[in-house]
DNA sequence: TTGTACGCGTTATCAA
DNA sequence: TTGATAACGCGTACAA
């Protein structure tokens, strides 16, 4: 294979097969109505130049890229890469390029995303970012892109959304502590944490109110190092708590400064993940988690995008229910 | 912002300004030589249309799409979703837009992301991904597209590669403890891991022949579950054991399955990590590993590649160096 | 079964 | 400073 080959074009497949670039273009698209011995002359001069037809010159003039657009805070988060990778499995499967578009927690960096998205000719968007409002949905879907929302119920013709059940268990889960436990519950604060975290603050909230339970809310970092040393000081004051935290990193950061501060587990301290990952049953203690397979999610959010686009989605709105899965971390 | 608007072109804006398409496009691209007045009349006007020009278009005619083309296995590696989030956030501050390709580890998908990434027009690739071989690389740029290679050393004149300097300090390690150490090493052989493992399962090898020493190597999975379990039984038979496993989630199965043997760690089992990552501090005991800041290496990664495709770029091999931080999985 | 000609939404090269 | 007009590479009616 030669070096620095310029891009062979549908014009010069034709010229060298002898016919005209329309049934190039139809052997490409396998139609139907043309002659075995042609297409099979047009496929070799294919091969023998290398040609690749242009998504970009097909797109155009298909008005279909066959690229969904994907949005979301980062890839930094063990769930949210679980997402990303359902995502990335099927649209393979199914023949879609994803365009990858973070926000990184910025409003800036979320309108940033917005105007490329639009600009890339996406036939679809998942949104997986609580930086998004109900008016940037409004803006993608006024240029009648497609849109599958995940962790936030928007409307329009053109949208679909897939939401997690935490809270109904959660609640359970809590109720089920004050029967039996013996800590006052401490909630994890986390500053612009986002839509989810603030909805499982409320309902935690609000339960212990219904309960008349005496709770704590305590600010923390989304950071591991910093959640893992504020507790530091944190344990040497308080010897007794009960610790929700909202994802794993930064449970495992209250749990190892619970035994490293020689505080015994989960006699001293619990801790709870809402969002677990695999990683709450390799840490040790192993951790007490909610779980929802987010791998699946990203599966299920590109089948109904891809049905929403292709105009047969009946159901626009699924949940995931969560799992509680009691470990090493809590009493129950 | 009124729903399902089709998409507005330069046309209407043209005839809606009273000016020609060829002003619109200087518009946009902001030419200096277009009057003041008249530009803002435009300006107006597309805002007022919310016009948005077509990515696709301008690709087209300009042959220059700002993608940038990613291939990795999967997003499921901490280490590799920390590449991929320092490559998006490059990307993102550089004007490119990512589209991300994954082979899940199989040939036949390796395929398929080479024939999208060529369709796809990018302007260049990342390749992260062991699946590729040295005919893979010469077949992206034989159609022109700068590849910049991760852990895979190419050459030709667009492209350029980083690779990773793990073998000569891990080989430093081993000698080290080899002075001091009292156990044997033994390896864990993934099956198809990949290059990098594969060197430096070699480097080993040659390391303890050099030393005269006695090692083993074990087959294992690519899964913290499997490797577990057998570790489970393993420890039933041997209760001294040093063990190198290539990422942390290995590393931990065989850590957990020494701690839930009742075996002690450093004392009886010793395990390192070679990649590692956060999770080597995060998890108890903290696991002794070998580190490369792998967002950084994303970072790097896209620099390199635009000034790869800006034709300005000198190094075009450039390394980075691994560090060792001893925790409490080893005792040296 | 195949070819002609136009359109997709831009940029870029000329003139004016 | 602006406006026609030809590319860019392909799909697709319509004709042949």
């Amino acid at each position: 294979m030669n070096n620095l080959k310029e891009r062979v074009t549908i014009y010069e497949v034709a010229k060298a097969s002898g016919v005209s670039l329309a049934t190039v273009s139809r052997v490409i698209n396998n139609a139907s109505t043309v002659k075995e011995e042609t297409k099979n002359k047009v496929l070799s001069v294919i091969n023998k130049l290398g040609y690749k037809p242009s998504g970009l010159a097909q797109a155009l003039a298909k008005n279909k890229t066959t690229d969904i657009g994907v949005i979301i805070p980062s890839a930094n988060y063990v769930y949210i890469s679980n997402i990303l990778n359902g995502i990335t499995e099927v649209c393979k499967n199914r023949g879609f390029t994803v365009s990858l578009h973070t926000t990184a927690h910025s409003r800036e960096d979320a309108s940033i995303c917005l105007e490329r998205v639009i600009k890339s000719h996406v036939d679809g968007v998942i949104a997986f970012d609580d930086e998004l409002n109900k008016e940037d949905f409004e803006f993608i879907q006024s240029y009648s892109v497609p849109v599958l929302a995940i962790n936030n119920e928007i409307t329009g013709s053109k949208s679909a959304s897939i939401s997690f059940g935490y809270e109904a268990l959660f609640k359970k889960v809590i109720k089920d502590y004050f029967i039996k436990g013996d800590k006052d519950m401490t909630f994890l604060h986390v500053h612009n944490a986002g839509r989810l975290l603030r909805r499982i603050e409320n309902s935690f909230i609000n339960t212990c109110l219904e309960s008349d339970k005496h709770y704590s809310i305590v600010n923390c970092d989304d950071s591991y190092t910093r959640t893992y040393s504020d507790f530091m000081e944190i344990f040497k004051q308080k010897r007794k708590m009960y610790i929700i935290a909202y994802r794993d990193s930064i449970a495992a950061a209250a749990l190892n400064a619970a035994t490293d501060s020689g505080l015994s587990v989960p006699e001293d301290v619990e801790v709870l993940s809402i969002i677990g990952t695999k990683y709450s049953s390799i840490l040790r203690p192993q951790i007490s988690a909610m779980h929802i397979d987010m791998q699946e999610v990203g599966r299920r959010s590109v089948y109904m995008l891809i049905d929403l686009i292709e105009e047969r989605l009946h159901e626009k709105q699924y949940k995931f229910e969560s799992t509680y899965v009691k470990r090493d971390s809590t009493k129950y």
